[in-house]
DNA sequence: TTTT
DNA sequence: TTTT
C-alpha cells in the first residue's frame, strides 16, 4: 500500500561493542544490541523501579554502518531511526521462528552518536554548497563510490572513509 | 537508563477489524495489525515490486481504546505512535517464543484516524481554554473517569465516550 | 555542533495548490502551505472548538518536488518530514523578518501521498533487490539523473520521472 | 481538519539558561534557546563547515518545566518533542510580526536530559505497576496536583516535585 | 547563544 | 548486555 509510514526512533545504549559482518564486497553489516529503558517509583512502595528494553539494531547502510564500525563500542548512546522489520527462520530443532529488528536499509535511516567523546560531527558526504546532515543515510544515495564523487582525470581514489570522519 | 527514547510511527492500514479483550474493570485491550508496505521497481527486470510489512499493535491507553473500539475497522488507515516491546512467552509445546508489539501505554502514545470518513477531528477531552490534541494518549491522564471532569452535584454520568466522538 | 536531530513531521492537508519555481537547471523548488488542526471541546461552554496551524514547507529535495508538483493539489492530504530553518529577509519598507520554514533539503525529507486517489505506491527509484521506501527523499541521493542509472550503451534516457510515478 | 499530525523533534544543545516565567497559580513557563547544527566538508575547498539552526522553544507543560527550570542550564543536550505554533504580535513600532515557536502544551510533549550528568532517570509520576516514560509530557494529564494521587486520609502533600526527580 |  |  502506498502512503505508508515505518519508522523507528530510539535514543539509547550500547550492549556491547557492534558486530560487523562483511558483504563479499566489502561493505559492512552492522548488528548493535541497544538499550532503552524507563523508570519509575512505584506509588505504593515508593521504590524506584526500571525496566529496560533491548533492541536488535541492523545497518544495511553503508556509511552508516562502517560510522558504527568506527565509533561506537559498548556503553556509547546514539540516537538513530531505522524500520520494523520481521523476518522468519528456523532454529536447529526445524521450530519457526520470528525475530523483529530495526533496519536501516541501504541509503536509509539515521545514526547520530550523542556522547560528548565520538560526538562533534557527522559522516556527511556532501560536497557542495549545501549542509549535509550528521551522519544521515538518506544523504549517500548512491550505490558504489564511484558514482559518488566524480574524480578528476587521474585522480587517485583513497579510502573514502578517511575524510568523513563524523568528529 | 534514562535518557532514553524508544518510539515507533506507523502510517498504515488495519489488516483485519480490532480485537477487543476487556480488563476487569471493564477498559478495552485492542489489539490491530497493521500493514506498512513499499513499492519499487527492480531496475533489473522494470518490474513493479511490493513488499509488505505487518505490525502487532497493542493499546493499553483507555482512551485511545476505545476510539479504536468504535471507529476502526478492516482497511482503515491510521497515524499511530507507540513503543516497541518484546515479550516472552511460551507455546503449547514448551518452545520458548518472543514477539515483538508495538504498545501503547496506559495514558500514552498517539492514534490518529486518516481515512477520509472516519476522520476530521480527535477524541480530545480537554475542556479548557486550550486545543486538545486529536485522539492523543496523553491527554487522558487520569485513572478512572471520576477523576476526569468534575460532575456538578447531582450530575448524572453518562457514558462518557458520547461526547467524545473523533469525528 | 554534533550529536543533534533538527526533525519536523507532519501530516496534513494541502491549503492551495502548490507553487513551483524552478532553478536554473530546471530542477523545480515546490512551496506548500499545509494545514493542521485540533479540536476540543470547551469544558465550560461544551462547544466543538478547532485551531488551524498553517505551515510553511519548501521541498528542495528534486524528487520529492517533482512529486509534489506532479500529484499534489490544494486539498491533497500528505505525510511530510523535513527540518525546521529560519531566515531573515527585509521586506520593502526596510524592515527586517523572519519567516520559519519546514525544509526538505536536496536528498531529504520524506513526502508521501495520503489521499485514497494518490497514494497507492511511491516514487521510489531504486532499482536493486531491496525495496525502495516511498517517496522518500534519501533514496536518491546523487546529483544529476546522469549518475544515477547507468544506461545500457546505446540506451536512450527518457524522462526519468515517466517511470516513477507515485502510484 | 482531523487526521493531523503536528510534531518536532529537537535533539541540540541550550544557548542560553532556561527563562523561567511564572503563572499566577504558580505553573512555570519556560522558554529555551535550542541550538542544532549540521556539519560537512566543502567537497570543493575540502573545507569543514558547520550551519547552526537555533530554536525557541516555550514549555506549557508544568512538570517538562519544572524538570527544565531545575536541571537544564546554558549548554545541557536535550532530547523533546513538541509542535509548530507560529503567533502574530506587534512590535514597539506597531509592526506586525510574526514568531514560530516549537510549543510543548500542557500535558504534551517530551524533554529528555542527554548529558551524562543530569541524565539518570525522569520526572515519571506513575504510582502503578506500570512503568512510566521518562520525563514525559503526556504522562501527567490532570490539572492539579490533588487530581494526581489520592493522598491517604491525613495524610500531607508536600512539594510535588520533590520526589520526581528525573535522575 | 550551544556543541564538536 | 547498556545506562543512571
Amino acid at each position: 500500500m502506498a502512503g505508508s509510514v515505518n519508522k523507528v526512533i530510539l535514543v539509547g545504549n550500547l550492549g556491547r561493542d557492534p558486530e560487523v559482518r562483511r558483504l563479499s564486497n566489502g561493505e559492512p553489516v552492522v548488528n548493535l544490541r541497544i538499550a532503552t529503558s524507563e523508570t519509575w517509583k512505584d506509588k505504593g512502595t515508593g521504590e524506584r523501579k526500571e525496566k529496560t528494553e533491548w533492541h536488535s539494531v541492523v545497518i544495511f547502510n553503508e556509511n552508516l554502518g562502517r560510522v558504527a564500525e568506527q565509533y561506537l563500542k559498548k556503553g556509547s548512546k546514539v540516537y538513530l531511526e531505522g524500520q520494523l522489520q520481521t523476518r522468519k527462520w528456523t532454529d536447529q530443532s526445524g521450530q519457526e521462528k520470528y525475530t523483529t529488528e530495526v533496519v536501516l536499509q541501504r541509503f536509509r535511516g539515521e545514526l547520530t552518536i550523542l556522547d560528548s567523546r565520538g560526538s562533534g560531527g557527522g559522516a556527511s558526504e556532501y560536497g557542495d554548497e549545501e549542509p549535509g546532515q550528521i551522519s544521515r543515510g538518506g544523504d549517500f544515495g548512491r550505490s558504489s563510490p564511484m558514482e559518488r564523487r566524480p574524480e578528476p582525470a587521474g585522480g587517485s581514489r583513497h579510502n573514502d572513509f578517511d575524510d568523513d570522519i563524523p568528529f
